[in-house]
DNA sequence: TTAATTTTTGCAACCGGTTGCAAAAATTAA
DNA sequence: TTAATTTTTGCAACCGGTTGCAAAAATTAA
């Protein structure tokens, strides 16, 4: 059906090299060599090949776009900046979907079947194992909203979550709150973890301060609604900062449930910033991740890495800050 | 980095034709040679390259998925459904982005430069010329989501958006109210079209029901809340059927931004039966569309049609139904 | 045992491109 | 004008695989 670079150099009367050329950027032709190519290539309706142009370039543009997390809405929207910031450098994302896989091994053999020029693992809650595999593979990897000091040898693009955590407790105590809660994620996230020691360590510079923790099932709407409601029925703490958002959503919809309401019976902080936390009926105050950058940072040193496959391993770190909607009292 | 055939037949001391046999399934190798190729294969990391195969094989597996939506939250799941059903059939999902793209030819002219076996377009909000570009430049290519009569000539998987009019207005007919609106989506898109022309048929049966319509800029939280305000600011109706969950839940913001609240002051019944619509912070009475049904099937018919490609079109179509929630009175 | 048949194997051409090298053509210098 | 230099072009080998065909090997029949 479609023409190939042979018969385009048939019908222009030239040799396979002068198509080749045309369509290589910053090739030796003439341009009257140029103009009859491309009358001929446009006559056919003729486009190359990349697939078979990659088995002697190296370079196929695709990038396996790796992920697990296909039910926290922010994921939504990291797929759409990471197809659209993808697709303006012309590389072009292959969908992975790690939910059903436990096996590393089966992904990145299939990425190499494809020849991806690199990887980018989008998720916090990845087992460890995965990303590394990816690089001992010996495939440019860079792992977005991963933890940053899990090893030195693999480009890591996220946020301080240690700081994070600081950052929530300080602005629970700044608002009075005597008796706080970590409600977190799942404690095998590092995401997780990682949150719970910066806040732990923030709250337990103010002795007076009573806290208490517990993590939920998942980072899901279902979980934060049930682990809230547990709370509940014991003596809950006065305010909550939530693993993320979606957990904060849950937890907030447990209180109206039981009749309660933030910040008038408990407060509530979330962490991500996604878009349903500006909502009107939800109003969330959290911590913002800045995911735009994140991914921007993300596509900018996967296409460093193509470029220098050996180039020393860093760690990208983007600050957070809180913003401040309905879901905590005033600053005291 | 990675071993080649070649390799492998020279270290296993055995022709090329015998590795590649190895590695196809169903061609001629006795047990003996496949034993000893393997052997070779496992010592020297061999797995075959996919893109070279599909040179000779014409197929690559690898199926084009394009969509236009990446902001209603109910995609999440489209992508998370589709990614793991191609998956588990040994296909892989070449994700496009559409949103910023107003030229369809050149999102064909990648896919086809990328050899992809078929293309599957989910989105109901494309513009009619996408769909039929693809099928015109000889890619298989199935629309998911799309209007089943717009042309005979492409295959369709979803729901019959007429009936889903209907079946809305019916809702509203027998639960009693007599003043009913269409809060419909962007009136370009196919779907907003045949559910405005199904409601508005069904409720004509009904001369003494008062009806009124109009449009939001977009199938989005934001549209829906604007749009509802803006209606609340005139004399609404006694209830609405939104375009979708998305229009719904940003509706019933608006309305508990008036101090208003559904089914109290005004019905709303949605269209789609996202995750979102059962949290119980929104509750809400909605139509559901099949959307794991209608991946599956598209997914079938995509599969299909690589083995005929010539495979005569066909509609699909999948009935939906009420699922009654807290935002409908009861019926009367 | 030998002949006929079936299965397995390797050769060589091919899929659709790129690229180093040398020859040919065009340009510049003398 | 001719010689020297630069640019353009085509040849042929290659990227990593598959596959039709014929020869070789193994199996079955006589």
């Amino acid at each position: 059906m479609a023409a190939t670079l042979k018969e385009v150099a048939k019908h222009a009367g030239v040799s396979t090299s002068a198509v080749s050329r045309t369509f290589t950027p910053g090739a030796s032709v003439s341009d009257k060599m140029r103009r009859r190519v491309e009358k001929a290539a446009r006559e056919l309706g003729y486009s190359p090949n990349l697939l078979a142009r990659s088995l002697t370039t190296r370079r196929t543009k695709l990038i396996g776009l790796v992920s697990n997390n296909f039910h926290n809405p922010i994921f939504l929207q990291v797929f759409d900046l990471f197809t659209r910031g993808l697709q303006a450098r012309g590389l072009r994302p292959l969908l992975v979907n790690l939910s059903d896989e436990t096996d590393p091994e089966s992904s990145i053999r299939m990425l190499r079947q494809y020849s991806v020029d690199g990887v980018i693992v989008a998720s916090s809650t990845l087992l460890p194992g995965f990303a590394k595999a990816f690089r001992d593979a010996g495939v440019p990897v860079v792992h977005s909203f991963g933890r940053y000091s899990s090893s030195p040898e693999i480009h890591v693009v996220g946020i301080d979550n240690v700081e994070c955590g600081r950052m929530a407790a300080r602005e629970l105590v700044n608002r009075g709150y005597k008796k706080v809660g970590f409600l977190g994620g799942p404690d095998t996230a590092t995401s997780t973890q990682d949150r719970f020691t910066g806040f732990k360590e923030e709250i337990n510079l103010h002795p007076e301060i009573d806290f208490k923790y517990s993590f939920s099932a998942a980072y899901s709407f279902d979980a934060g609604r049930d682990e809230m409601t547990r709370l509940l029925e014991r003596s809950p703490q006065e305010a909550y900062f939530c693993g993320d958002d979606i957990l904060s959503i849950g937890a907030l919809t447990a209180l109206k449930l039981a009749n309660l309401s933030a910040p008038q019976d408990i407060g509530i902080i979330g962490l991500n910033d996604m878009e349903m936390a500006r909502w009107e009926n939800i109003d969330l105050t959290t911590i913002r991740q800045p995911v735009n950058e994140i991914i921007n940072s993300s596509i900018e040193l996967i296409t460093a890495m193509l470029d220098d496959p050996e180039r020393y391993p860093e760690s990208r770190l983007f600050p957070c800050r809180v913003i401040e909607r309905g879901t905590l009292r005033p600053l005291v």
